[in-house]
DNA sequence: GTGGTCTAGACCACA
DNA sequence: GTGGTCTAGACCACT
């Protein structure tokens, strides 16, 4: 995984996990890697990746039992909305981002699909 | 003008003036704000105008004349680029985001309609 | 380090740095100074320095790592390029500033032999 | 006559007076044209053109008779010299500018003689 | 400890 | 009055 400037890393890091969760490339309810284990597989420092964890659990997507690790909720309905919600606060800012250039919902999706043709 | 916590102040400046320039709120050739006057206007520090001005003046957007002030620049061409360049970076930053989580580009529009009417 | 008092400190600061990395005196891929530290060494105010680091970056000769430091890039053509560069600009600028005193390059080149004996 | 960008307009302003003078445009003896008229001529501040009467009085190239001009001095050496050392400021700056690049004198000719025949 | 940003306030050259 | 540079010192996010 490589990383983008101007994006904090651990920010990168919840991202590509949610993504994973929401996509159950990790299942409900299974395990994450030890921090340990996944900073040496990123590359990056052990604290950064405990952030990572310790954001995700303030975002109740994961939970950690003392000894064990760190584990992906198995509350169905909030991963079901984990990816939900991401999706529509794209959106969202998307048409904000396109009407401050006084772009009109229409002609944003006239240019999404030119660019998508390219 | 009020500004948002996570980005830098200067960035948001910029991209407030760039919409003015591409809209034309501020004719091609005319003068913007001594870096002074904006300062006290959006009571921040005159040291971040002038880093506002400096960037664009990098990015070719405007030029300043010693002592006299700073201007857009005249070169139609170049002021069409700016919102064009502006509107595809969200653009493709929006298709990007939306991939990232497994959408496609045809599920986005939709969604991109649903929010809009509501 | 001495500074000229007719040409801004950032801007000698930049020059040293690029011939450092050009000569290699600092390595490809090698970390800077610092900003902290090369700012107390050379006596000026650690903003100084980082408006240096920052010109730099947007010129792609260093690129930084967030919290690691700042370090000159990998990329071997570029350096190559920078040496060219700097040396090509010295030249053209020497070619112009003799032909305004109406002196051919011939004759420049006369000049120069005889100054370099001296 | 266009001004370049990052050097002062009184200097470029200077220099171009100092060429027409040691090239004899301008004959000595002569006079030049009146502070007013030349800022006319060259859409600047006449401030500005004081500025570089001013400065080249300083340098004993012209003098200034009450309510008549300026003109340029009579004295053939002084004339003589304008050019002499402006061409040896920009050889001895050259020779420096190209050796802090490690790059010797010898060349710094080779390199000249590249970029004449482009 | 690292760079990034910001404020406050100063001085300068230029027009 | 204009932008450009610099210092001093602070706070912040990231590693």
């Amino acid at each position: 995984m490589e990383f983008k400037k101007n994006i904090p890393i651990y920010l990168q890091i919840m991202d590509k996990l949610k993504q994973d969760i929401s996509l159950k490339v990790i299942e409900p309810g299974g395990k994450l890697m030890s921090t340990r284990e996944l900073a040496v597989k990123l590359k990056v420092n052990p604290n950064t990746v405990s952030r990572v964890y310790r954001e995700l659990e303030s975002e109740n997507i994961v939970f950690t039992k003392r000894g064990m690790g760190t584990f992906v909720v198995e509350d169905e309905n909030i991963l079901q909305n984990i990816k939900n919600n991401m999706a529509n606060d794209i959106v969202v800012k998307f048409i904000r981002d396109m009407s401050n250039l006084n772009i009109s919902p229409e002609e944003a999706i006239k240019m999404l699909k030119e660019i998508e043709e390219e």
